[in-house]
DNA sequence: CGTCGTTTTGAGTGGTCTCAAGACGTGTGG
DNA sequence: CCACACGTCTTGAGACCACTCAAAACGACG
């Protein structure tokens, strides 16, 4: 396996001069922009792109209550969306990696309904919302991939709240593993290793759990020779294993 | 009720009665289609209804795995909408009633991803995926509608995420109350009482509770003086105190 | 070296679940 | 009309899982 992913988070890329944007050679487009165009429609995914955005560790994309605008494809980093209500309660709503894209639940309303705040340093592609209308209208391969973004986040958030429902901590983490492994092995990392970029706690938040139950069901899974935890680094070893714990109902 | 109104090229086999189908004289277009539409638009709404469905209590407008090929507006009655695993776990995603769109999460797929059950008798607007599509294009105003119908649903699941991620049993079944009966006072029923059309089990699915806890808590409330209990009726006798336990953070 | 945020681990509490029994309303057949 | 079955709902007692509170270890960083 390569150890590309054991330096730890200092891989900022070399200084990036803001390039021509063109989705038409991004290596990235097969995850977040899988249109088969005609020859003739080609030039409409570099229409879609305005520009590109850096957003340091830590530092929002989009705040809730920000006037919508545009929705974004993660270029490269972590983000973690969250909404918070006026009595302190917060539930981070999901994690978000290069390739997927954030923002979708402020589109065509008036403003975004969340935060999105990135976890590592990240660059973006902003999509304006109004040049997505209007291509979509141009382009019907667009408008369906763009009904399809928005339905797998539906379906997406169901699968959350039959976590949120009826799996308990152990299932509930395990999934959560195994879900974030596969979707780092479609972008080329390894399918058993994989580096957290989120706390305990932003686990817990998105899992329904208290950090204290995520740290402790992370040991039980490393003694059970589940896992291996060093600090944010995570080594599936029985994969299967895990597989099993979702998928019996107890 | 004419149906001259109705399209000419209408060859679907009349299965049930062909009732006259016209959203421009819906009385609940506000709610599922609260478009603004200029003069020579106007038609574009009775071109997106291909015709009316009525689904029995306890029978599926539509199941998993079932092809996706359009959408529904509930023009009476109630649904859920389910999702169940192959290991006998299942979560219901939501409760549906007159007004709303249910559907949206097979759309642009192949086939829908969870079930949709009458729990009374019901009737329902078919509204065709690729009509859909082509008036969308035609028509900005009705693409806008659409996506923010989609939008609202993820944010409507973001909001469950965090009922199920971060309350406990009396602030979920509080808020549960609280949110059906003012959905159910915007479509002109009481503001205060409600008949519940689902089981227990149902209510407990949906809020990742027990059939018994469920029942457990609205004992309590009734205790408390909070609600009436009868059977599946149910009146807010303190809506205030309700809505404190929901806003109030523990 | 000290501070800070994060993580781990322990001990005890508490909320929800499990298992169980009985009550209630409804529909069916005698 | 009753008797009965059935699904649904209620209520109780005990178990268990996750939470709370607390303390300490750890790594990052100045």
């Amino acid at each position: 396996m390569s150890d590309a992913t054991t330096s730890p988070l200092r891989h900022d890329p070399p200084a990036l001069k803001e390039v021509q944007v063109s989705c038409s050679k991004c290596n990235l487009r097969e995850l977040c922009m899988p249109v088969r165009l005609r020859e003739d429609e080609l030039d409409v995914l570099d229409r879609l792109i305005a520009n590109r955005k850096r957003v340091p560790r830590g530092k929002p994309l989009f705040s809730n209550g920000d006037k919508f605008g545009a929705i974004y494809a993660i270029r490269s980093g972590t983000f973690k969306t969250r909404i918070n209500t006026a009595d302190g309660r917060d539930q981070v709503t999901g994690f978000h990696i290069s390739g997927e894209i954030v923002g979708l639940d402020g589109m065509g309303g008036e403003q975004h309904a969340c935060d999105a705040m990135a976890l590592e340093d990240s660059e973006v592609c902003v999509i304006p919302y109004d040049r997505l209308e209007e291509l979509s209208r141009e382009c019907t391969t667009l408008q369906q991939h763009f009904h399809r973004l928005m339905s797998r986040e539906i379906v997406r958030d169901h699968g959350v709240m039959l976590l949120l429902g009826s799996m308990r901590a152990e299932e509930r983490l395990a999934a959560f593993l195994l879900n974030l492994v596969t979707r780092m092995r479609a972008r080329g990392f390894s399918g058993s290793e994989l580096v957290l970029r989120m706390t305990r706690e932003e686990i817990g938040s998105y899992l329904g759990l208290k950090l204290e139950t995520v740290s402790r069901t992370f040991s039980k899974f490393a003694e059970e020779g589940l896992i291996s935890v060093n600090q944010r680094h995570i080594r599936i070893e029985q994969p299967e294993k895990l597989r099993q714990m979702v998928g019996t109902h107890a």
